[in-house]
DNA sequence: GATCTATGTAGAT
DNA sequence: TCTACCTAGATCG
C-alpha cells in the first residue's frame, strides 16, 4: 500500500528494528541474490524514505534502494524466522527482529552517490523537515497540464499517490482538471500545508484518513466506509456514491491512465 | 481454478 | 496514449 506515508512509516520501524545491527540477508526468490550476498552480515546503518523510495545504507558496502510500485509490500515479524511463503526478493533478520520484501518495482545495490541523484531527480517530500514547497510551486505555475496530473508527478511533488491527490483537491473545492498556471499561490500554500498535515498523519497511523470530524460517520450517523486501502475518505474509489458533503454523485474519469475521483459541485471551481 | 484489480513507473508507440 | 510488469488478495463461476 504505497504512498509516501507508507514508505516514512517503513523507514522508522525498520530504523527502529534494524539500525545499528549486523543483519542477514538473504534472497529467497533469487532475484536479489548476488546482491544480498555482498550486503550479508554486514552492519545496517539507516533506513530512511524520501517521497515513495526506501533507502538502507550499509554504509560503504552500498545502499539499497527499494521503490514497491503499485503491489510491493513488507511485513514484519519476531522471531523465531519461519520458512519463506510465496516470492520474496529479500529477507532481512536482526537481533529480535525480521522482515520479507515481496513484489516491488525495484530492489537494487546503489552506491551513495546514485541514492543521492535518484533523490535529486524529484519533488520536494512534504513528509520531510528539509522539503522546499517553492521548488513545487515554480513547476506548478508553468504549466499548462492539470494540477491533478502535477499532484502525481513525482519530478513536481515527492509522495502523493492517487488516493492523498483526490482527497486534497476535494478539501479544498479544487477542479482537478485546472491547469498549473491557474492555481491560485494561496491555493497552493493550503494544499501543500494540507498534505504535510495528511499525511503525516498517515505516517502515524498507517491509514489515509481524510474526511473532517464535521463530516465522519459518527458526526453524520452515516455508516462508516472503510475503503480497501483502509481509511475514511470523501471521494476516492467512490464513484457514483453521493458526495459526503453535498450528496452529488462523486465523478470519475481515466486520466493518465490513473483513476480520478472528485464532487463535480464541491469542486467546481 | 480463472479472472480481475491495485495507493506505480518505465518504456514503446 | 498505450502496454508491460513486480505479486497477492478479492471476486467470479
Amino acid at each position: 500500500m504505497p504512498e509516501g506515508h507508507t514508505l516514512h512509516r517503513l523507514a522508522g520501524s525498520q530504523q527502529r528494528d534494524f539500525a545499528g545491527g549486523a543483519v542477514e540477508v538473504s534472497s529467497p526468490q533469487g532475484r536479489f541474490a548476488a546482491e544480498a550476498e555482498l550486503l550479508d552480515g554486514h552492519v545496517f546503518r539507516e533506513a530512511w524514505a524520501y517521497g515513495k523510495h526506501l533507502f538502507h545504507d550499509y554504509g560503504p558496502v552500498g545502499t539499497v534502494h527499494i521503490h514497491l510500485g503499485l503491489y510491493g509490500s513488507f511485513t514484519a515479524h519476531g522471531k523465531p524466522v519461519t520458512d519463506p511463503v510465496g516470492k520474496v526478493r529479500m529477507r532481512l533478520v536482526g537481533e529480535s527482529c525480521w522482515t520479507d520484501l515481496r513484489g516491488p518495482i525495484r530492489c537494487e545495490l546503489v552506491t551513495t552517490a546514485e541514492a543521492a541523484e535518484i533523490v535529486a531527480g524529484l519533488g520536494p517530500d512534504p513528509l520531510r523537515d528539509d522539503a522546499d514547497p517553492d521548488r513545487a510551486w515554480n513547476r506548478i505555475t508553468r504549466s499548462r497540464t492539470a494540477l491533478a496530473s502535477l499532484l502525481l508527478d513525482q519530478t513536481v511533488l515527492a509522495g502523493v499517490g492517487n488516493v492523498y491527490r483526490a482527497e486534497v483537491l476535494f478539501r479544498h473545492g479544487v477542479p482537478p482538471l485546472l491547469p498549473g498556471n491557474a492555481v491560485e499561490p494561496e491555493t497552493w500554500r493550503a494544499l501543500w500545508a494540507d498534505l504535510v498535515g495528511l499525511m503525516g498523519e498517515g505516517v502515524r497511523s498507517g491509514r489515509i484518513d481524510t474526511v473532517r470530524a464535521e463530516h465522519a460517520p459518527e458526526a453524520t450517523g452515516r455508516a462508516p466506509r472503510r475503503d480497501r486501502h483502509g481509511g475514511e475518505v470523501y471521494v476516492y474509489r467512490r464513484a457514483g456514491a453521493p458526495c459526503l458533503v453535498c450528496a452529488t454523485p462523486v465523478e470519475h474519469r481515466r486520466l493518465a491512465n490513473r483513476h480520478l475521483y472528485w464532487c463535480p459541485r464541491c469542486q467546481a471551481g
